[in-house]
DNA sequence: GCGACAG
DNA sequence: ATCTTGTCGC
């Protein structure tokens, strides 16, 4: 079996790079993307409140369809005030890598990049449907989309990467930490009283408790962040529309 | 060696 | 992520 040599460049450039050379899973050489992410680790800041300067707040999701081998990326942007969304952005593509663990972020970014180019309004905040700082790495997709476009960021998911925690209270806004060798790298939080709790991390440029305040006001009703089920419905109805 | 494992 | 029916409730 040949061994790939990974040119980061060459990946964002040619997003088909690992579908044109028939790359699978189980014969990826891991080792230049643990390299990409050290770099990415070292350019995380975990302090800020943007707070008083975020206007609009982006979410981000993306639909497969598997069988076809599509993909589509999905932006939708929301006025920080009134959580109406003013503008949306999609970007339908090829799959252009498998689904692993701990790599999710080479999957989802470079249709979503694609997506964020054709946004006139630019974020002053990004919430992602999946891990910050909460990650084997430390590199979870919140922090390698956050350092792409220097933009802060959040890592919002829907269940554990990694990590122990004790369940927060049973009221929205209970929260507790999420504990990962013997560091603090997230919080478990509840949006919404007895329902499933969140897990939220740092993805660039914000601290962990301004996050899961934000994540709290996106939240006022469901138990994902009004960002994320925007860009969930945005993709979702694509997809579905396309086949 | 045996599980666990964002979407 | 996606495959999938009905059902309970506001």
């Amino acid at each position: 079996m040949k061994k790939n040599t990974f040119d980061y460049q060459k990946w964002q450039n040619e997003r088909k790079y690992f579908q044109q050379e028939g790359v699978k899973k189980e014969e990826l050489e891991l080792e230049p993307f643990f390299n990409i992410q050290e770099d990415i680790k070292k350019q995380i800041l975990t302090e800020g409140d943007p707070s008083s300067e975020v206007k609009f707040i982006a979410g981000v999701d993306v639909a497969y369809n598997e069988v076809a081998q599509r993909v589509v990326a999905g932006l939708a942007i929301l006025d920080a005030i009134t959580l109406e969304c003013v503008e949306t952005a999609i970007c339908e593509d090829r799959i252009c890598f498998p689904y692993i663990p701990g790599l999710f972020s080479f999957r989802e970014i470079p249709p979503i990049l694609k997506a964020f180019e054709k946004l006139r309004i630019q974020p002053d905040l990004i919430v992602c449907d999946g891990q910050g700082m909460a990650h084997p790495k430390g590199v979870g997709m919140a922090c390698h989309l956050g350092i792409e476009l220097q933009i802060p960021s959040i890592g919002c998911a829907k269940s554990r990467l990694i990590g122990e925690f004790e369940a927060p209270g049973e009221e929205r806004g209970a929260s507790t930490p999420l504990l990962f060798e013997g560091q603090e790298v997230g919080k478990v939080v509840r949006t919404q009283t007895e329902v499933k709790p969140v897990f939220v991390s740092v993805g660039h440029m914000i601290s962990l408790e301004t996050a899961c305040q934000w994540v709290l006001r996106l939240s006022p009703n469901y138990r994902l962040p009004e960002t994320t089920r925007a860009a969930d419905h945005l993709v979702n109805q694509t997809m579905k529309q396309l086949f």
